[in-house]
RNA sequence: GCGGCUAUAGUUCAGUGGCAGAACGCCGGACUGUGGCUCCGGAUGUCGUGGGUUCGACCCCCACUAGCCGCCCCA
C-alpha cells in the first residue's frame, strides 16, 4: 500500500521552523497593535462570486487558479464556493455585511492565514501559502482617501520589516489612476505598442496583445529601450491622482522611509486604483536567491472601488498582504533555526521515580521553567547523554534525592554539580542562575 | 498550463549493466548513579512509483508522481 503524503504545492511545517513563524506572527500583531488595527477572521472559503467580481473575472487568479467546488445536497446545494486566494476581498464583504460603515469611523483590521492558488509550486511559492495582511477602509468622510493612510501603512510596514530583522528591501511606489484613468492608459498603451510590437522579446509580442500593462515588467536586456519609450501611466493621470500621489511621497520623505517611484510597477488585480506598491528584496548582499524568483515580499494598493464592484457602499480603503512564506525564506537565510534548549531535565532513576518526578515536573513548570521530564526505565548514563542534548542543566531524582530531599543538579554549561533541597524556591534560583551563565 | 534539471540510509550526498557506499545523525560497548571530546562496534535502505530492454537494472528506455529552476502570474 502507498503511503498517503501531503498534496503537490503544500506542506507541513515543523519545529523548529514554527518559531519562525510565531514569532513572524507575534512581531506582526505587536506592531498592528501599535497601530491601533483590530484582527478580523474571515471564513477560508467564499462563494465564488465574490472573488470573479471583487479581484476581477480577467485576473489569471480568477481565471485559472481557484479552487473552486459546488458542495452537493443539502441547503444551498449547488452554489459555487472557492478557497480564497485573498483575503482583501473577504475582508471588505465582511465590512459591507456587518455595515461596518455605519460607525462613520475609519476601519483598521489585519488578518493572518492561509490561502489557495492552484499555481505551479516553486521556491517560495506554494498551492496553500501564508499572508498576513491589513486593510483601512471606511466611508466617504471617515479620512480613508486621504494620502495620509496610504503614507501611514508604508511606514508601518517599513517598521514592520525592520522589527522583524529584514535586510536590503526596497519600496517600489507607483499610481496605476483611477478606475477610468487606467483604461485611457491601457489604450494608448496599446497604441504605443502596435508599431514596435515586433521588435520585442517573443513573450512581450505576446503580452502586447493580451496585457499590455505587463510588457512594463520585462526584463529582457535588449527590450529596455523601447519600453523606456512607451507613454508612462503618469502621463495619464488626472490633476487629483497626481497631487494624491505627491501627498503620499512628500509624507514618506517627512518621516524618512527610502521608496523607488517605479514607472512601470504595475499590479495583477482589478480592484487597484491609485497608490500601488511592492516591498522586495534584490540586494544580492542581503541574500537574494533565497527568494529566488520571487523576489516580492509583500505587495498591495488602494482600491477605492473594490467595495462598490462587490455591492456595498461607497468604501475607498487601502491594504497589503505579506507573503509569510517569503518572510521566513528571508529570515531563514539570516538566521538558521535551531532547537531551543529546556531550562531544565528530570531523570529519574528508576521507573519508582517516575511519578515524584513528574510532580516536581508540573511545579517548575508551573513556576514558568521550560522542563524536559525522562524515563525511570532509562540507565542514568542514557538519561545524561538525552538530558545533554535537551536542556541545560540535569536534576537528578533517585533513592538517594528522594531519602534526603536533596536534589542532585548538574548544570552542563558549567559542568558544576550540586545538591539543592527539593524546595522550589531554592530549586527555581538555582536552574535561573544556571541560565545566566 | 508550458519548458529544463533532479529523485540512493533519518539528513547531506558519492556510486557502477554483476554483493548498496561515505559523512553527520541514531543505537550499542567497560559503568546497574554521571553528559560533552576521543576510541570500538551496529543498523541504516522496496536505490521515488509502475512498466519495459537485458542472462542480470540502483544504473539504459518509457510513463507517472514529487521537488527544484525558469515561463506565465503573484505573496
Amino acid at each position: 500500500m502507498s503511503i498517503v503524503k501531503a498534496v503537490r504545492g503544500v506542506r507541513d511545517l515543523l519545529p523548529p521552523e514554527t518559531d519562525l513563524w510565531n514569532r513572524i506572527e507575534s512581531t506582526a500583531r505587536n506592531v498592528f497593535e501599535r497601530y491601533c488595527f483590530g484582527e478580523i477572521r474571515t471564513p477560508i472559503f467564499e462563494e465564488t462570486q465574490l472573488f470573479a467580481r471583487g479581484v476581477g473575472e480577467e485576473t489569471d487568479i480568477v481565471s485559472k487558479e481557484m479552487y473552486t467546488f459546488t458542495p452537493a445536497g443539502d441547503e444551498g446545494g449547488g452554489q459555487s464556493l472557492t478557497l480564497r486566494p485573498e483575503n482583501t476581498a473577504g475582508v471588505v464583504r465582511a465590512y459591507i455585511e456587518h455595515r461596518l460603515a455605519n460607525s462613520g469611523q475609519l476601519q483598521k483590521l489585519y488578518y493572518i492565514g492561509p490561502q489557495f492558488r492552484r499555481e505551479r509550486p516553486q521556491r517560495g511559492r506554494y498551492r496553500q501559502f501564508f499572508q498576513i495582511g491589513a486593510e483601512v477602509i471606511g466611508p466617504p468622510g471617515s479620512g480613508s482617501e486621504s494620502p495620509v493612510r496610504d503614507a501611514e501603512v508604508l511606514e508601518m510596514l517599513a517598521s514592520l520589516l525592520s522589527e522583524l530583522g529584514i535586510r536590503g528591501w526596497t519600496l517600489l511606489l507607483n499610481s496605476v489612476g483611477s478606475s477610468s484613468e487606467r483604461p485611457a492608459y491601457v489604450a494608448r498603451l496599446r497604441e504605443a505598442l502596435t508599431p514596435v510590437a515586433g521588435q520585442l522579446c517573443a513573450n512581450c509580442q505576446r503580452r502586447a496583445v493580451t496585457n499590455p500593462l505587463r510588457v512594463l515588467d520585462c526584463k529582457t536586456p535588449q527590450d529596455q529601450p523601447i519600453i523606456d519609450g512607451l507613454p508612462r501611466i503618469w502621463d495619464s493621470l488626472d490633476p487629483s491622482s497626481k497631487a494624491h500621489f505627491n501627498a503620499v511621497r512628500a509624507a514618506l520623505e517627512a518621516c524618512g522611509v527610502p521608496y523607488e517611484h517605479d514607472h512601470r510597477l504595475v499590479r495583477g488585480l482589478d480592484y487597484y486604483t491609485r497608490t500601488t506598491f511592492e516591498f522586495v528584496q534584490r540586494n544580492a548582499a542581503a541574500g537574494e536567491g533565497e527568494l529566488g524568483a520571487q523576489n516580492a515580499l509583500l505587495g498591495g494598493g488602494r482600491y477605492d472601488g473594490l467595495s462598490e464592484a462587490i455591492g456595498g457602499p461607497r468604501a475607498p480603503g487601502i491594504g497589503f498582504a505579506i507573503g509569510e512564506d517569503r518572510l521566513v525564506l528571508a529570515l531563514a537565510a539570516q538566521s538558521r533555526a535551531e532547537v531551543r534548549l529546556a531550562d531544565a531535565y528530570i531523570a529519574p532513576l528508576g521507573e519508582a521515580l517516575n511519578a515524584p518526578s513528574l510532580a516536581l515536573a508540573r511545579e517548575l513548570r508551573a513556576s514558568g521553567l521550560r522542563v524536559e521530564l525522562g524515563d525511570g526505565s532509562f540507565r542514568l548514563k542514557k538519561s545524561m547523554e538525552t538530558a545533554n542534548k535537551l536542556a541545560r542543566a540535569v536534576v537528578i531524582l533517585g533513592e538517594d534525592e528522594l531519602a534526603s530531599a536533596m536534589l542532585t543538579v548538574k548544570s552542563f554549561a558549567t559542568g558544576e554539580q550540586t545538591k539543592v533541597s527539593r524546595n522550589l524556591r531554592e530549586l527555581t534560583a538555582v536552574l535561573a542562575g544556571n541560565l545566566q551563565s
